[in-house]
DNA sequence: ACCTGAACACCGTTCAAGT
DNA sequence: ACCTGAACACCGTTCAAGT
């Protein structure tokens, strides 16, 4: 988290005059969007914004990133540089899945904006197809089909980052916005008509109390690896009368 | 989907200069808005563009809508208003929710734009309050604690916008973007150096052909239930030694 | 090579005014 | 009640210049 505000702190003090213009770089350029995306929200990145905090016209940018495109692509990876990838040496896949999904989970838990970088379509660059090959490696060695393996991935991915965002609990902003919002959430549907909403009034300090991130994202997680360990199962009961397979999950 | 065209048929034909000016309602604006999002995309939606097709000054479209929130959230609720509730009576709850998530499918593939308004975070309203209501009706008569019912609600909604979408080949354009996007995916991912990422290499058709969403949305709720039945096996087990609960999962 | 300045075609929203 | 017109403070991006 930390080495993103290196760039900044060089420069920060707000929108300084015309002195000492800070030669930009790609690196420093991105690094300040990743920086004002996580503090503030991804729409508070702009070109304009980013020249402004540098001291410098909205288009000396765009000699460091051809379009904004690019710039979310470039968020994407520098933010996935610090994706903790360890977990690939432990020797049971099970163990080896949930340790990349924590490491995944650290990291937006790090970069608020991530989920909206992660959910872009584009094509993955160097970081991000690492990422994507060690998992499907994983999958692959815990004997699943490239097309099982493939879709398995993507729901890995799908559920980690909505379980950190935390469904309607979704914040990009900060600790003080979550805790306020989720007042809301608890005023609204504690505040609901109980004869026609019992299970939604009942269910209200729970919706509320989605900060509860912890016990949520364990739950999620549990709850796909339950399933995938279901669908394994029935593999081999399948390859056992097919038996066109290399290696059955274990 | 064709009731949507209703409102735009009336009016058509582009930027029509001043005569026989059409006297707005917010349900015009409102479905006016939907098809825009459905067919160019929700950033296609602008107060602007909505004036400009109903040949309007775009400060009139305020009367009827109160902010760009306010018309997200209505378009949500027009896009519900066709959400097949049938399923909950059902007998069996796994029925009652797979009933549910494929009517949800269903109106997300009537209404691409509904991945993007369903993620918004907002209050929800009638339709949507009752869309949720009934989930956890049928979950907690399945035998789960509030809190379980909630994060497993909001897992179904989450895996349901995501296996529609289609992780990586969503498209919130036409048939033939979609087709376009594949065939790019296809190449990069096929192009890839072999050795650096061999799963990846092999993994490209599957990848490419995202487009097959009905095996994609089918192992993708299979998975899900299972994950869900197998929580539901151990909590019946827990509640053989704890039995603090009414009712068990069947 | 790197940055500036002006322009184009867009946004959401406010305010005062017309009918 | 409903719509207009002008304005404010924003966008991404292009193009022609400056140094």
């Amino acid at each position: 988290m930390d080495q993103h505000n290196n760039n900044q702190d060089q420069i920060s003090e707000g929108t300084r005059k015309g002195k000492s213009p800070v030669r930009l770089s790609r690196e420093a350029v991105v690094g300040l969007a990743l920086h004002i995306a996580d503090k503030e929200g991804i729409d508070a990145v702009s070109f304009r914004r980013l020249a402004n905090d540098f001291g410098v016209t909205p288009m000396a940018v765009y000699r460091h990133v051809r379009s904004k495109d690019d710039l979310l692509d470039a968020m994407t990876e520098q933010m996935l540089a610090s994706f903790d990838t360890s977990a690939v040496r432990e020797t049971d896949w099970r163990d080896q899945v949930r340790g990349l999904l924590y490491a995944l989970r650290q990291v937006l838990l790090d970069h608020p904006s991530g989920r909206v970088l992660l959910s872009r379509r584009s094509l993955p660059e160097a970081n991000r197809l690492k990422l994507f090959e060690a998992s499907l490696g994983i999958l692959r060695g815990a004997g699943f089909e490239p097309r099982e393996a493939f879709f398995i991935f993507e729901h890995f991915l799908n559920q980690v980052v909505s379980l950190v965002v935390a469904g309607d609990g979704y914040v990009q902003g900060s600790e003080e916005e979550r805790q306020v919002w989720g007042a809301q959430l608890l005023e609204f549907y504690g505040g609901l008509p109980q004869q026609e909403f019992p299970w939604l009034v009942e269910a209200a300090p729970n919706i509320a109390a989605c900060v509860d991130k912890d016990s949520h994202f364990k739950f999620g997680i549990d709850l796909l690896l339950a399933g995938v360990e279901a669908i394994a199962v029935s593999m081999r009961s399948k390859n056992h009368s097919a038996g066109e397979q290399k290696r059955a999950p274990r």
